[in-house]
DNA sequence: ACCAAATGGTTGCATTATGCAACCAAAAGA
DNA sequence: TCTTTTGGTTGCATAATGCAACCATTTGGT
């Protein structure tokens, strides 16, 4: 493969964070931690993923501000992997791919998972706005390129 | 790698999602859909993508139905691959990617491009909300699992 | 204390996925 | 007509991934 290209240095935000969690695991691990998993053995069983990949994702996520290492809650001697702030932060991203996935992926009447509040059971949903608060569609967008552009 | 374990049938949406739009290229190829882009030579100069994996993944991103075929707008006897419903709604999505990284993998002061609003340039932001439209961090939500539940 | 099992990995090898370069047919331009 | 561009495909080399075997440390049971 020579070497995967990477794109920290890409002026597009979307693409740097391709960069960071765009790989086939690491969101799959971030989506676990928000529901609550923290242990190597819970992820591994969970995921089915190999344990030497779950290893080395575990730590690129820590070693990149994503997850955090700490010590056992239960004052045991293994260590637990939490989400850091900036892991919490991916949040939007993992509600914007079930959203998605709930409308295109699933036949009509097909159970799935769904997120909903804790305390109402409301569901939700995520919106797209400009800062005075109105919903927006893609067509109404533009990318503003600010680097070397003319 | 004996064959890359499909997801198809997780009965989690984000789960689903990441394993037809997971990989490396695919969200950049949309993103530059989204940006306008539609023959197979502008993704190619844009992402510096090798050309048969760019084959590939337009060819897969087809079948998936997020892109669909047209012929040329001028005319010409080439074709265009635009984004489909399907493909668009991938917008939340890009949008949540972009925030996340401008958020964290900017050095401050470092320029970026941005996403606007095409007719007033106001900026383009992402909420997470409730049905009856209050806003809602992750603590306080909850992901209830459908089938096999006890 | 002692033995057994679970936990949290690491290492080696086999298979895929990806990248690069060379090649090629059809279309566009001169 | 000749040349260049476009839109690919094919072959080969390397990197990423998966599986299984192994291992050190904890944990649990007796």
């Amino acid at each position: 493969m020579v070497k995967r290209k990477s794109l920290q240095g890409d002026y597009c935000p979307s693409a740097r964070s391709l960069d960071v969690i765009g790989d086939w695991w690491s969101l799959l691990i971030v989506r676990d931690a928000f529901d609550g998993l923290t242990r190597f053995g819970e992820f591994q069983k969970n995921l089915g993923i190999a344990k030497n990949i779950l290893s080395d994702r575990l730590r690129t996520l820590t070693e990149r501000g994503i997850l955090k290492v700490v010590a056992s809650s239960d004052g045991g001697a293994h260590q637990e992997y939490h989400l850091t702030a900036m892991g919490r932060d991916l949040f939007p991203v993992m509600v914007a791919l079930r959203q998605w996935g709930e409308q295109y992926l699933f036949k009509p009447g097909e159970k799935h998972s769904k997120l909903v509040e804790r305390k109402t059971g409301q569901a939700i949903r995520l919106e797209v706005r400009t800062e005075d608060g109105r919903s927006i569609s893609p067509e109404e967008s533009v990318i503003l390129k600010v680097p070397h552009s003319p």
